[in-house]
DNA sequence: GCGTGTGAACATCTTCACAGCA
DNA sequence: TGCTGTGAAGATGTTCACACGC
């Protein structure tokens, strides 16, 4: 399921005759080819044996799995250089997802105008979440203030969670939350990087 | 390997009394007890039986297995909105890595000055890496850009690559990729809102 | 008694190998 | 012949359960 979304990306690349193998694809996103043709085959059965699959169904098939054929509602909160580069991210818009509101705790920036949208202050983002429909939530604040924006959306009845603050936020069960964390990335380098210096 | 870094965060929060036992840990990071104790076990036998593992003595033989012991020298190159909030991150230095050179293309960015670091351009960036001793580069540009700078980068004998384009960057087997994609994460969102919507 | 360390059971993920179909 | 779909084998990761030491 995790590879779903890399597939995707390949496929926007290699559409240039229509199809593409399993080997050609594992190729490009650089994964066995057996394991391409099991995670393709879960979609059910869509390759042609002899040719390989056909690019554009293939791409249709994966984003009907992966509830893309409509579009999701995202708010961001923390509009700092980060949440500002989530908001210019171009492959939103066309992909599946539509941002309705940019929240900020910060005075100087409420009212500032970040890619056709308006910062709104965050005293406003229970109320948004509930009217303008919001199905996922982007927490793009410092540490702090993670966990107190967190139990405002779960309050507020979202369900869905990114969350690029570097720590664990507590929340019900039912409420899925996605962490990316920098530092998690850097570490896991320095570890590898750490032992190939070492000769292993 | 990838939990490490977590629990190092957990620790770094509840080192109010000096001891934590693996369940309070695994309650933090949000996983199981006993899988919190299988990794530990594997950087020795630190834990106390009936006590726990002192959370001090535990940071630093965490540390020492990631590598952290020593500073990594880090070159970010794409100076936009997503470059910046990475410069900027605060939890580099005491962490154990150090930005050493911000790259961009953009004329108009380069010189300008982002924490303590002037811009440079791109060109000088094969040059930086062998002087500078750069350890890791973190690839901030817009997709277009990224193979290119991931073969530069690969040139200049870089081994560790945190890739931030949505692109898989192609590059010799030796070099370590870390790609963060925003889109894979909202994708996989999707996918689980998706399902759960169905009654799943 | 409490919590670690760890073998053994269980589950999941990955890869191999090949039958079957265009 | 070429490539998919898939059972079976293998590798890896997770959880359980309990012996052992404080």
């Amino acid at each position: 399921v995790q590879r779903l979304p890399l597939y995707l990306h390949c496929l926007d690349e290699c559409d240039g005759d229509g199809r593409v193998s399993s080997s050609e694809l594992a190729a490009q996103a650089g994964v066995n080819a057996a394991k391409v043709r099991k995670d393709l085959s879960y979609l059910g059965s869509y390759g042609v044996r002899g040719v390989g699959y056909e690019v554009e169904h293939l791409k249709f098939e994966i984003k009907r799995t992966l509830g893309l054929t409509q579009v999701w509602r995202l708010a961001i909160v923390g509009i700092g250089n980060l949440g500002t580069a989530l908001a210019s991210y171009d492959g939103f818009r066309g992909q599946g997802f539509e941002i309705v509101g940019l929240f900020d705790i910060d005075e100087d920036r409420i009212g500032t105008r970040v890619m056709e949208q308006t910062v709104e202050p965050i005293r406003n983002l229970a109320a948004a979440v509930a009217e303008r429909l919001v199905d996922i939530a982007v927490i793009a604040t410092p540490r702090e203030s993670a966990q107190e924006v967190a139990d405002v959306l779960a309050e507020s009845g979202i369900k869905s969670i990114l969350n690029f603050a570097p720590i664990v936020v507590k929340l019900p069960d039912d409420v899925e939350v996605r962490r990316v964390d920098l530092s998690t990335e850097l570490q896991v380098l320095s570890y590898h990087l750490h032992r190939s210096r070492l000769g292993v």
